[in-house]
DNA sequence: TAGATTGTTAATCGATTAACAATC
DNA sequence: TAGATTGTTAATCGATTAACAATC
């Protein structure tokens, strides 16, 4: 792709995107302005349209967006008709709740096993999908060739997981764990950090509290 | 608080300071500069001198900052010496594994009970806090006066949940729901959308292998 | 004091919004 | 065609970075 770099404020909007169009989808609404979209989700429609001009012209003068080609190419776009075998390191409480989590699998990252430490889990299956032990992670991903690992393991062992599994050759990783990674440049990292999620809601209601 | 708003932006930078100034005390290191702490961060010593100047001058020249006390008053910014009484609604897997999560506990977030709509429940402890009903809720809040509710209910219940919990006065909600909530303004939400992040990396991850 | 580093103002950069010609 | 609405350029706004006087 030598097409211009998006930014990555744009890329974040798109997930946003494709759920309220999924919504008119399911809604039987077939066309949409960029006015009326913008009225919904709350943002301009100069954004909208923007932001939709990085991937392409969807639009149609004096008609508006038809609603499943917009949808679909989004689908396209973000990569979810193309299926992601993912992983899951670490069947603690969390893990077994991402490996539960239906707004994965339905989305096409389809949860292909998780791995402990853990002997008494071994064997055992979570959502379908078989718990094995961290030592056989390294063949079971030359074997199965994963896309992403989901990192749910202690704060103290992630960084060694991070590096063993960039090692293997993974190249996404959504991080539960409460430290920065440092990766490689062909390397992506999401971090999910709940306690900064609730220290900004905290600092937010006492804001608001105070005025 | 009529001092002038500091950007989101920055409120979302201060968990990140906290964690850095955290370590730095654990291996009791006493002062750092704005540039030396630029270089451990990743970022810009500009930007910490801007961003901590929102809150008042930490710092003194010639020396840089006191860590301890930058890191209490971080602390103390974000409300993390006052303690939040936090309830989760939805003990479900994802509920479970929150309850259970010591990120929040630790940084005085003491979850103080769990609600949900199966009986089989009611009465059971998830990690010291008491699982009760749905409808047990309305006269815990006005006992216990809650500060914030994490949502880890099913996306089709969450609106009429957070509808009911704005009425009974609660100012703070985590959403885990794939949904974004429409709350009156002195209400505040952090959305956790966690097949939007997986989204967002698997994008960056093909943008990375097509270049 | 001299050196170091902040706090803060000014310059730059990037993202958002507005405007409108192109066109369905 | 006339009306509507996009795609895109230009203007604005806000956030980041650079620079440096203040000062410990």
């Amino acid at each position: 792709m030598s097409e211009k770099q998006v930014p990555l404020v744009v890329i974040k909007r798109l997930p946003r995107y494709y759920r309220y169009l999924g919504e008119l989808l399911r809604n039987n609404i077939t066309r949409i302005s960029s006015t009326e979209l913008s009225e919904k989700m709350g943002v301009t429609a100069s954004q909208i349209r923007q932001d939709l001009n990085y991937f392409g012209g969807f639009g149609q003068q004096g008609y508006g967006y038809n609603v499943e080609m917009l949808y679909n190419r989004i689908t396209s776009i973000l990569g979810l008709d193309r299926g992601h075998k993912t992983v899951i390191i670490g069947a603690g409480n969390l893990g077994r709740a991402l490996a539960n989590y239906g707004g994965f699998a339905n989305r096409g990252y389809n949860i292909v096993g998780l791995f402990d430490v853990d002997p008494a889990l071994k064997g055992t299956f979570i959502a379908d999908a078989p718990v094995m032990m961290y030592d056989e992670l390294k063949s079971f991903v030359e074997k199965e060739k994963p896309d992403i690992a989901i990192l749910s393991v202690p704060k103290n062992s992630v960084r060694k997981v991070a590096d063993d599994m960039v090692k293997m050759g993974i190249k996404a990783f959504l991080n539960f764990a409460y430290v920065d990674l440092e990766v490689p440049d062909d390397v992506v990292v999401e971090n999910v950090h709940l306690s900064d999620s609730m220290m900004t809601l905290s600092y937010r209601m006492a804001s608001k509290a105070g005025e």
